[in-house]
DNA sequence: CGTTACGTTGAAAGGGTTCAATCCCTGTGG
DNA sequence: CCACAGGGATTGAACCCTTTCAACGTAACG
């Protein structure tokens, strides 16, 4: 029983996403306050919702495995996609000066969460200035990741984009130390397509395309590499190491 | 000398822009405390640099008067326009995480801020609560902000980009306490496409369109608008109060 | 094993860009 | 005070990338 809980309640020491997700640069004393504060959530299936719009913030959610999909609606009804969340990322802060969630996360996988509730991480963090530091790093990272792409969809033609959407996957997963030639996407090419402002169809005949050009291959949630030279190329590039939130 | 100090160097507590800029939600004694940790700067003239990419981040700025352009340049040298921040906007956020600057920050207009520097900012915000929220609250509104930057960009087609951009700047003068259906806008037409995603010449088109019809015209850095409703409609019929940095 | 939603492919249409020429302000110097 | 220069704004025409629409293929799930 406590070796189960063990792997799949992990405390943030014995965490393997210690160096991705929310702990970074806390001394081990510290995580282990922080630690007590967490609160271990059961797995949410496909489908399910971590939060919806409308309902009241109480706390940020550190994801453990599994993918959300981070959207919102339009004022004519058209789906937002703002992002797609993988282990170690935080998700919330969207919700920190209103405390009201404005977005709607969904698991696209099978996901499992920390949730750390707002008022202790607040109390926490008066005590522990380094936490403070460590949620404002947090927040000032996901201003950054929307200025790369409001700057993706300004500057990158549909190639690009689909190109560097994928190579910034690769490279996400890479930080996260799985094998990046080779992975796992369960997320919907339609899903990408609103993501990066672009249409289905489009999507997939740029895909279609990169597979002729033998750079690298997605089909049924199974991306495959072959050139990642070409691939950054492709990509408009890229040269520095992006840590975003595609 | 008195006078003039308090003209120019008004203390957060005479400070006009205390419904916008930072002290917002803060008590009276707070306030005063904050106070003695700004630091007003001497007016910057116009295309003079508040900072510049690669400088080491140490304070957070509050704009008293004046127009700043946010900016830096993609891995192919082309300018990408963040945002135009007005007077009670915080700046630098950005720089949070990295302690590094990312952007640029130039005065299109003269202008004059207040800096707040962090170390400072960060001690007083352990002994209250209620700043540290607050540098929160600007911080979330900075990340929404960037979300409804990529919605536009997503969503909106020219035309609208374009309303939004004249309605959502007439709207922060308003909640800024001005006239709002005429105002002196510095920015040029350029800028403006570059932010928006579009070319000059687009922008220029639209806003020959916009003045035949009658809504709103935007010459010789005056902007008049003459019919709210449809340029609101133009807009793509925004409902919701935006405090947004266009 | 069928139904449904996602993915693919093609042809046509359109919105915005590009390129080029011209205009028009603003500031500068004679 | 005027001429000139230079950057920004405007306007037109051709082009091109992406969308749109429509049909078909295919994977997933009950």
């Amino acid at each position: 029983m406590a070796e189960i809980k063990s792997a799949f309640n992990a405390s943030c020491r014995n965490c393997g996403l210690q160096k991705v997700c929310f702990p970074t640069g806390l001394v081990k004393s510290d995580i282990d306050r922080l630690d007590q504060v967490v609160d271990r959530k059961p797995p949410l299936k496909k489908n399910q919702y971590l939060f919806k719009s409308g309902e009241a913030f109480t706390s940020l959610f550190a994801i453990r495995a599994g993918v959300i999909k981070l959207y919102s609606f339009s004022e004519m009804g058209e789906e937002i996609i703002h992002g797609f969340y993988l282990p170690g990322d935080v998700l919330g802060v969207d919700a920190l000066a209103s405390k009201e969630h404005k977005l709607n996360a969904v698991a696209i996988d099978n996901v499992s969460v920390c949730a750390l509730p707002f008022d202790q991480l607040t109390d926490l963090s008066l005590q522990i200035p380094s936490l403070n530091q460590q949620i404002m790093m947090v927040m000032s990272k996901e201003v950054n990741e929307g200025r790369s792409h409001s700057e993706m969809l300004i500057k990158r033609n549909a190639d690009q984009r689909v190109a560097q959407f994928i190579w910034s996957m690769a490279e996400r997963y890479r930080v996260r130390g799985y094998v990046c030639d080779e992975f796992r996407l369960n997320i919907l090419h339609r899903d990408v397509a609103v993501h990066l402002g672009l249409t289905p169809e489009t999507v997939s005949r740029i895909l279609a395309k990169l597979h002729s050009e033998n750079i690298v291959t997605w089909k049924k949630k199974e991306v495959k590499i072959y050139n990642e030279e070409a691939l950054r190329i492709a990509a408009g590039g890229v040269c520095e190491e992006v840590e975003g939130f595609a």
